[in-house]
DNA sequence: CTGTTAGCGCATTCAC
DNA sequence: GTGAATGCGCTAACAG
């Protein structure tokens, strides 16, 4: 902290107190035009910047805001932390924006860090917040803060949820594959959070209406192994593992949908390595609408599950709960399928 | 803030003072076994966690690390600061992460920001830092604060550096190409950056050894459009449409460098639109060694400038500067070609 | 071992 | 219009 002048070292050279200082600082009216003027002139001399750690100690607010993101690496995560960091820093908010990674003991640490900033508002990403020890980690450690949830949902007075309707967008996914005469598909689920249970349900759901029960339904999951992160590598060969295992076990498939788009693009790897065309005899889906979809070859069809909107709303809704406005505690958002070239 | 606990709530009900309680939280040696029990036990009661912003004051120290970066939704910089807050985040720092933007009066307002949370240190990630407006908000706002930047300079002596040696790798890959017979290379750049001239520099070292004088040397330039922002997309098309330039103007050329991976990407898609084949006709080539690379058609030679580890070392610079370890102020770090399908 | 006192930098009464 | 006094929540001497 060095030599950093204080509104007493203002106050004192500009030959009036500290709390005229601070009047000036904060633009408070009230003041003659000239001594304001005087300490104008000093304030900017020195490049004063009041101290804010100071400031929200007396006015009881920190002007923080906490963004919690399971995995910033995850590329549509990045894209919503960048538009509600933006947007809060607009508002003269600053963010603490935190990767907790898929351990919930490390998403309880974080949640402390945020309390311990004394944070006014919380941004939870990713849908692996909406389980049972976070929200106990909420109740104890930041119960009156408010929480809005991307694409996430917890059963909290604080906490407001803006989710993207996957499970309907991947029916209408399958339903797009059915009605374009693909009998046999198949599905990939990423991990085991509440988003890709939607999804799933989604695919089960259209596959019911087909008359294909649920026990005979092709439902496969890439699970990470156990000390794995989300490192996008990674999520890329287990498409592309799990692909290899649908081919083996049911080669008449002619349809795959992923959860995300990376497993479809590890997915696209593997069946061209084993020679099948895309579209040709196998379609292929993805969800999220990332930018690997439009370099890989073919381009990917995937479902936008919009989650920048989403997340734009989720800091809206945010802003207005700090407003102490009554909104609903719940937002449902329509996805969109991006048709390209898989299928 | 409303009812949280303050150290003097927990010191009048355990019957104390709230030194003696400021010495349990803190883990002071010298207390009694009984009393640190005592105020222990009521600390987890109230899940009593200090607030940071009064102890900063009292301490002279805010345990806040600023990182400023261009765009976060930059491929590597996303990782980079992924891997910078982790660390810091565990030597129990928390990072306040800022995108500034290409402005340079965003950046400055960046960096009073900054001040304001009065931060112990900074990385600066992007070479588009190393400007002078950079040099001069510095000086006047964080003259005594040590800050790190990740391959960019700036001559200041609170500011340490550390450089991916991208001239001598963007040497090494013309060398290769023209090793492989290639001799009408073209270099593309991406914007007017420190870190993309000193790439375009190496690339006319290589060619100049050759015999290629720098007035018949193929230097393209793919700039932005005033007000388009980073968004990848974008990239992707001003890569194409240099290509096209390109292809145009020297339709003989059989080897393209580009400055960063997505041009190379949006090359890739026009090369091919044009019946070019990859790297038959024409070797393509470039620099970060990003995810896109392994996912486009044919897979992409690229340079690997070391982001990761270049971060990395600016992190440990950073923390060596906390703690006033004398280091040097200046690490260059070399580069790897990471040779795929494109060569 | 523990309590008292003081002060970090600032905003906010309340007098004048 | 302006200044003096007070306290935000906490740590750090200094006594005892």
């Amino acid at each position: 902290m060095e030599n950093t002048k204080t509104i007493y070292d203002i106050a004192k050279e500009a030959g009036v107190s500290a709390s005229t200082v601070s009047r000036v600082v904060n633009h408070k009216p009230g003041i003659h035009e000239e001594t304001r003027k005087k300490v104008q002139a000093l304030l900017e001399k020195y490049n004063y910047i009041p101290n804010e750690a100071a400031r929200g100690l007396v006015t009881q607010s920190s002007r923080i805001i906490g963004i919690l993101i399971e995995d910033i690496r995850v590329a549509h995560h990045t894209e919503s932390a960048y538009v509600i960091e933006q947007e809060m820093t607009r508002l003269g908010y600053t963010c603490i924006t935190l990767s907790t990674g898929p351990d919930p003991r490390k998403k309880a640490d974080c949640i402390r860090i945020l309390e311990q900033r004394r944070v006014e508002g919380v941004i939870l990403m990713g849908s692996m917040f909406g389980t049972r020890e976070v929200e106990d980690s909420i109740r104890e450690h930041l119960p009156h803060v408010p929480i809005a949830m991307v694409n996430g949902a917890l059963d909290l007075p604080n906490v407001y949820a803006v989710l993207s309707d996957e499970e309907r967008g991947l029916e209408e996914c399958a339903s797009l594959l059915i009605g374009r005469g693909r009998r046999c598909l198949a599905f990939v689920e990423d991990l085991e959070t509440p988003s890709n249970h939607k999804k799933r349900r989604g695919f089960q759901t259209a596959m019911l209406r087909q008359g294909v029960p649920q026990e005979s339904q092709w439902i496969y999951f890439a699970y990470q192994k156990p000390g794995e992160d989300a490192d996008p590598e990674h999520t890329i060969r287990r498409g592309r593992e799990t692909t290899r295992k649908i081919l083996a076990e049911h080669p008449e498939v002619d349809g795959i949908l992923y959860s995300v788009d990376l497993l479809a693009i590890g997915g696209l790897e593997e069946l061209k390595a084993q020679g099948r065309n895309v579209p040709g005899d196998v379609a292929v889906l993805g969800v999220d609408n990332t930018l690997y979809g439009t370099i890989c070859t073919p381009r990917l069809t995937t479902l936008d599950n919009k989650l920048v909107e989403v997340s734009r709303n989720a800091c809206r809704m945010l802003l207005d709960a700090l407003e102490k406005k009554d909104i609903s505690h719940r937002m449902l958002l329509p996805t969109e399928i991006i048709q390209r070239e898989t299928t």
